[in-house]
DNA sequence: ATAAATAGTGGCTTAAAGCCACTAATGTGT
DNA sequence: ACACATTAGTGGCTTTAAGCCACTATTTAT
């Protein structure tokens, strides 16, 4: 190994090639809810390698397109739903040298939260490749890769923060009502919230502006909010805890 | 682009050097206390890219050595200070176009705790070119890439954490008061603390053992006590608040 | 008119934190 | 010997935000 005198000579000479790289890949977990069911995004591998086998939407960093590694999580989201602004938080990074066939390999994982009034726009993607499937159902997709400890770890790290932050209003459509705000936390939480405690911190917290308008349905019209920030999320001093 | 009948077939012709990948590094903020003060390990960069300027350890993951990511974490960690059981936690992985002038690169971040007692170790690498730097201080330092980026992920990380759970834990030598405990998480939180809500935080959830012995010094003896276990962290249900 | 359903609130209980003054046990200085 | 400084450890009240659950409110359906 030589020295050079400055970098732009030791830049000069530089062949990124000389040194085998890991293969670098994004993954997501994309969730949204249908049916009141908390849904995932799968896509059938057409190609080698685990072709045939479902697998979380995602593929390799592309450096000529994309200029940052969100970039990457962006576009893959684009080509697969349609969306090109979820709520997008990334969650961990895996890498080891058996996970892909082809070498030594890491997933960047993210998680993207799309919105039920979003999801028009992707609705006739429901082709035989690509899959909404409810997360009870994920169970009997046996997944390409490590693909299954990687959505569990999206999974569990997106019920936490339902836990502590505000984070399901990035499931919401523009307007909403209370009720239809924590039928999403309950979606998202798996588990049952009280009704008061949960009015209490919303309201405690500030985060959603009264519209004026009213929901009106098949009882009590209800109160229809927005939020005050998209895309930010409150954080609590406490975890939601639940009726026991 | 062509097909392949079997995934052997496949990966027989595939030829990881087709596709350009990023570079591929880990860098860790390696955290402990010196001097009462929280202090990050800084290497001087020996060679070019940015030679001579300051950097969080780390480097490329080794493809025949590591086996795993955190294997590439814990070889850089061992290499830098001696110590080989670290608490190791990943941060976050920051990748793009331009980060590195050698070309699109990402880096998986990690941060470490090494507690005092096992500091000894490594004293005598206070060489010129590795050194622990006060965190009030490290703004002196012009650090390498983005790394004063990738420290504040870290230190952000590590301080959230020790909001909510028993992270400082890991930072203690096997046995310590609780007055010692408490001083810990002040220097990490880089705040006071309220002394009984501290304590029965701490034996309400139960994570520390009476050792039986006591600590005498030059003011009233205190009780020794050692984790439950080692490794693995409480998580409390609210926020450590601290006086306002 | 009455029932069903969902919206929204009042008001008490509970869990865990804040506050702060008090007692306890040791070494130090005179 | 004895006061004093210093840190350990506790008692007990206040505060905050949650749990609980029953009560009222406003709509559509029958």
């Amino acid at each position: 190994m030589s020295t050079y005198k400055t970098e732009e000579d030791y830049l000069k000479h530089y062949d990124p090639r000389q040194y085998e790289q890991p293969l670098a890949t994004v993954d997501m977990a994309i969730f949204t809810i249908i049916d009141q069911q908390l849904q995932v995004l799968l896509v059938k591998r057409a190609m080698h390698p685990a072709q045939g086998k479902w697998a979380l939407p995602g593929g390799f960093i592309d450096m000529k397109q994309d200029k940052t590694l969100s970039d990457t999580a962006y576009r893959k989201l684009k080509e697969k739903t349609g969306v090109d602004s979820p709520y997008l938080e990334q969650v961990a990074t895996f890498g080891d040298a058996s996970r892909d066939p082809r070498g030594w390999s890491l997933t960047v994982a993210y998680f993207a939260l799309i919105a039920g009034d979003q999801l028009a726009l992707c609705a006739d993607n429901r082709s035989e490749d690509i899959s909404w499937v409810p997360l009870s159902n994920v169970d009997n997709f046996k997944l390409a890769f490590d693909h299954a400890r990687v959505l569990q770890a999206c999974h569990e790290r997106m019920k936490a923060k339902v836990q502590y932050t505000s984070l399901p209003v990035n499931l919401m459509p523009a307007e909403f009502t209370l009720g239809e705000l924590q039928k999403t936390f309950e979606i998202l939480l798996d588990s049952p919230l009280e009704k008061k405690a949960f009015r209490r911190r919303m309201s405690d917290a500030d985060i959603l502006e009264d519209t004026g308008e009213l929901k009106t349905g098949s009882s009590r019209p209800a109160k229809l909010y927005r939020a005050k920030l998209r895309g930010e999320n409150h954080y609590f001093s406490r975890l939601m805890e639940g009726p026991r």
